[in-house]
DNA sequence: CCAGTGACTCGGA
DNA sequence: ATCCGAGCCACTG
């Protein structure tokens, strides 16, 4: 059965919907979760984002999109996600966390 | 069917 | 840091 475009287009906000406030994720990281393309994830914000936290995305660089770029890292930086020189730090307010489980005892030395 | 475009990403120069 | 090409998926003329 070949997937209906709507129920990507829900399993992408889905996703968005489930970020944490204070959390950035990536459209490539957000289309590894829901089986689909970093341009698809793209596509379905561009289409119906304004029902999700659609701000909650960025590039995979950090950097927000270009027609959404001020707004965007204005609503970051409202729910204390700081942004450097137009970029966030995806390695301290990435999600979703970086290998979390199956790991209870990181590498301390 | 072909070409162009876009809230993307990676690798190379 | 910046630009370009290729891969990618869906839409439009």
């Amino acid at each position: 059965m070949t997937p209906d475009p709507r129920d990507v287009d829900e399993a992408v906000f889905d996703v968005v919907e489930r970020i944490p406030a204070g959390r950035v994720s990536s459209y490539g990281a957000i289309g590894e979760l829901v089986g689909v393309g970093p341009r698809r994830v793209a596509r379905a914000l561009a289409q119906g984002g304004a029902a999700v936290p659609w701000h909650r995305v960025v590039r995979a660089d950090g950097s927000a999109a270009e027609p959404v770029r001020a707004r965007q890292l204005e609503l970051l930086a409202a729910e204390g996600v700081p942004a450097r020189n137009g970029k966030v730090d995806l390695a301290a307010v990435g999600w979703p966390d970086r290998a979390t489980p199956v790991r209870r005892r990181p590498p301390a030395g």
